[in-house]
DNA sequence: GATGAATGAGCGTTCATTCAT
DNA sequence: GATGAATGAACGCTCATTCAT
């Protein structure tokens, strides 16, 4: 491992980490093997972190906080629900789909535990959430969405349209361009599966908006 | 160690795994301990599974040929293709909603690595989506459903949609009734999200039946 | 494992754990494997035997009280202690080179640990050495052989000899006839490997008959 | 744990796992009890050997490579196969009899298994019995040893003595002197043990310098 | 006597973490 | 700050032995 810049160790480790995290998984990663590949001496990982789990969290907590951010920012140029959800999808889908061993600690090693999972659901995901929920609520104020759809339920429903569209991609490892359902996946949410005059889509409206759809998560 | 029926003991190693890794996580929890909650000796676990690892793959084996088995006898007394994608989401959330344990393990604990994940999407889930698939091609085929959102996405979000309300689930911890989601669920995914009349959701149609939603995962 | 006539079962058990410890040497073998190997149950194997050293220990006590008897009768029509000696080589090398599997066993296999090693040199080596011992004495009493040489010494170096010859054959692992080695390894023992002529072979007469030459083991 | 003085951590495992394996035996031997007597922690012994196989591997290896390379060196300095060959002895009787741990190790616990014995005879073993070897052969070309004898036969003949009184000595466990054996061991061979005149030295001259007494091992 | 399912003690090895240098 | 040798707790698995049938 060449020596570059001085004090990037961190961040060196924590490429080094993505790269073995992907590799192996979580716990079959070791320590050592990180430190190797980043080019730094064992004992030097726990100059920078706490325990191997504490190198994990972190991974998670760096990319999310500044993603989440840029998300954010992306938004503020976009008008309109539909294009908003538009470039959230897009916005995700270029993140995970641009680093593929990024993409595998996020859909896979980050699921390791329930433990890592309430983490992860309470801190950004919760705000990734919170980001979609605005959009939903506005379109709904707005009139472009349909107020029987709960928040919630929406919000869930498309993170989970994301994020399989992710693991999917991850597990099979074709080298598809994964940005490029962020609008047959948009039309779908917002559109639906089904044929606008076909008399099924209306067989059985959402007649309760259910407790559960509403809790949080 | 009480001395219970007869043959059940492999059930019972495996009810007491599936609480143990639930409890756990898979890598922390001890071969012994689900010796102990199941009533039996250490080495008695290795005269039923061939090892730790193969404890939690024969309990995905064993619920899902059960499960995938039954959705499909379930739908043959449904007609029509939103009434059938109702079928198998209320199945679905019915399965995992009634027992935390075993949903814990099927959406976080089966996840933690891409050996699991692999061998889970090679097999379980590739029948899944093949059934899924039929249900929107033949809606299709009737002109219940729009032909222009490709089938492999519909599929795929379809399950993306119910595999996140068992997760939120899963880690909220509340005590509400999956199953009140099915209905609701549908809606969304066949209607969308959008007001019909909104001109929004006519703003972006798919243009590109995209290569990468027909890459099977 | 075919079911040969009953009650030889016990023969069966020493048959095949001769087969199992040659192969796979004493502590890598299983008692279910000789168990299986000689037609019976696990548990049938502890109807006839301790333990499993037990097995190994009855098998040495039992072919060597067998052998070592019957070298006794042998050398009954046997005069001059040349001859009889030449008569044990024959049987030592003729009984270990017909059975491949049981040199294994008494070359290898019981030589295991010192305890194993004690307990064959208290028993069966001592009488087979007393015997050894006997017919030299008798040929230094008759003027065969040089009283120079101390008895326990000449005991010792014959049956060393003996016992290397069977191992090598063993570790070669080639079909050779064992017994052939018999005429020479004797002439070697009696006339020594020195010309006669040379002044060499007097060179350095035994002064000291010493003391650990007479050390029983 | 005493800190020693350093880098001397593998010499004290290797001192440590000779007393252990010397007195319970390779199988019975427990690694954590060496790394105890050798003052380190289990997980140090790794740092040095792969396996608890390859301690006792390299014990070998090293205390061999040391002393067959110093039996040469002695050798150098000696005339005539008659006393090369007692220098031979000396050294082997030396060596092992100055360390009873060490003579258990190499007399008993290294013949445990087939593969241990393969390994030791293809290679230490091999170049010792080279070094006999050489030395019966110069005797005889120099007409101070007999021709008729084999020298594969004599070779394997002299180092059988040579183990059978090692072996011996250590069963035994008596504090005699081993090396006070060498000359009368040594006259034994050259001489034999018949006496010069008797005619029943000469009564089964070796006939058939037999192939199996050609056999390599 | 015979069976073989069940037992559970026992151990080699790994690897995250520490700390003297 | 950086190192990497040393640590030692932890655990999956095996298999000789038992005993209810």
């Amino acid at each position: 491992m060449a020596r570059k810049r001085e004090g990037d160790k961190r961040r060196r480790i924590l490429a080094a980490a993505t790269k073995v995290f992907a590799k192996k998984g979580y716990f079959a990663a070791k320590v050592s093997e990180i430190a190797r590949k980043a080019g730094v001496a064992d004992g030097t990982i726990y100059l920078y972190f706490r325990s191997k789990e504490d190198i994990l969290v972190s991974l998670f907590d760096e990319v999310m906080s500044e993603h989440v951010e840029r998300a954010r920012e992306e938004l503020g140029a976009v008008e309109g629900a539909a294009a908003r959800l538009q470039a959230i999808a897009s916005h995700h889908l270029r993140v995970l789909g641009s680093d593929r061993d990024l993409a595998v600690v996020f859909q896979v090693e980050l699921r390791q535990s329930t433990k890592f999972m309430e983490r992860f659901s309470s801190t950004w995901l919760r705000s990734y959430f919170d980001l979609v929920g605005e959009v939903v609520e506005q379109g709904q104020r707005e009139g472009v969405l349909r107020t029987e759809v709960p928040i919630k339920l929406a919000t869930k429903a498309f993170f989970g349209i994301l994020d399989e569209m992710v693991t999917s991609w991850v597990i099979a490892g074709r080298e598809t361009d994964l940005t490029l359902l962020a609008g047959p996946l948009c039309d779908l949410f917002l559109r639906g599966a089904a044929h606008p005059d076909a008399a099924a889509s209306r067989a059985r409206p959402a007649l309760q908006p259910v407790a559960a759809a509403r809790g949080g998560r």
